[in-house]
DNA sequence: GGATAAAATGGACGATCGTCCATATACTGA
DNA sequence: TCAGTATATGGACGATCGTCCATTTTATCC
């Protein structure tokens, strides 16, 4: 039991140092953010972030798989909770979306701290851009599946898709702007006024 | 005509002070930009900045004020040229988001470093929400000009103004992400596709 | 319980940051 | 032409950055 209770400890220092990220970004901004606000919020010496990371940029990537990863968990829990009907499936991403659970203060700000890294850092990048490619896929078989395909009208799933993943990409934005007026039953009456519009009433 | 010389020329250097910021963050990201990479590429030695600026901060808030200014004389050079008609402003509005003059690698990257400062500088989200707040009531008058106002239904022109900018936001995030593969045919198509089944084709 | 290994500490290092200022250059008006 | 003013330079400063490593503390096993 020792060797997995060490291991434990160890995934615990790693898991502690990226959540103090998470939280150092969110609070003083990725300028603001040093190895030493880091350490401050970790409750851990200097000396333990090259222990555990390599670097700080190394860190930085970690922060950014773990963000990543985080998200997706969180949508499959409401993917699961709805079932196997593609309508469902879909109001449940929309919902999933806006929740609190994922839309939160802290997560919007280092979802957009970490798309500013990645345009200078490669290794960031693959995490950012994969979430929303796999996104895209998920959203384009949900509307081919409530749609069926049209031949008049090819690109319409994909484009719904598209659309959808924007619009909810704006209220993202929308809500790190203005974090106190942000209100999220508007933002969800207006995903759903697009959708509906363009899918029927049958959801 | 001495004064208003040198009155340009300060004009001139403070300009060059602020492109060459917008190009340093363009290419070595906000953590990356400091004085030295600035006054590079502003081609002016160290101290020009403190000439012209108190300090860096004030120099990067002086940058989101120029982005800000910039990016609503843009959009009223298309407005203009729509001439009065509600319908053909509202796709004005819209090429104008997409266009390259608006939308390119330099303006996407730089607004949303912009934007991760302005969590912690509110000098800078002073330019960065402002801009959001004006563009809201824009769209809305343009809805409600092209709609009327129904009582049945009386989030409808706000819920479209909100919806087609959270639109425009999500499309200006695919543009950040991908700007390889972005289509800004695509993104064009799928505004419209969401803004016509909402008012019609009489656009 | 003492030896061995692992985990954790924090002071010190060189590099680089933003800022300041003594100095040099360019321009103006008499 | 030459003093006087405005503009521009870049070296130097202290502060702070990320990193390293000698040292201490804690955990493990015979």
């Amino acid at each position: 039991m020792t060797s997995t209770a060490s291991m434990k400890d160890k995934k615990d220092r790693r898991l502690a140092l990226i959540e103090a990220t998470i939280r150092s970004i969110a609070e003083v901004g990725v300028t603001g953010t040093t190895v030493t606000t880091i350490m401050e919020r970790a409750g851990l010496s200097r000396g333990m972030l090259h222990l555990y990371f390599k670097n700080k940029d190394e860190l930085i990537e970690a922060t950014a798989r773990h963000c990543s990863d985080e998200y997706y968990r969180k949508l499959n829990v409401f993917l699961e909770a709805a079932g196997e009907d593609p309508s469902a499936r879909l109001m449940a991403l929309v919902d999933a979306d806006l929740s609190t659970e994922i839309l939160n203060l802290e997560t919007v700000i280092v979802w957009n701290a970490l798309r500013s890294i990645a345009h200078t850092n490669a290794r960031v990048r693959r995490f950012t851009t994969t979430r929303d490619r796999s996104l895209q896929k998920i959203y384009h078989e949900l509307f081919e599946a409530i749609l069926g395909h049209d031949v008049s009208d090819p690109t319409r799933s994909s484009d719904l898709a598209n659309g959808t993943i924007a619009l909810l990409e704006g209220m993202w934005s929308d809500y790190f702007l203005y974090p106190d007026t942000f209100n999220r039953e508007n933002a969800r009456r207006i995903v759903l006024r697009m959708i509906t519009a363009q899918i029927g009433k049958r959801a």
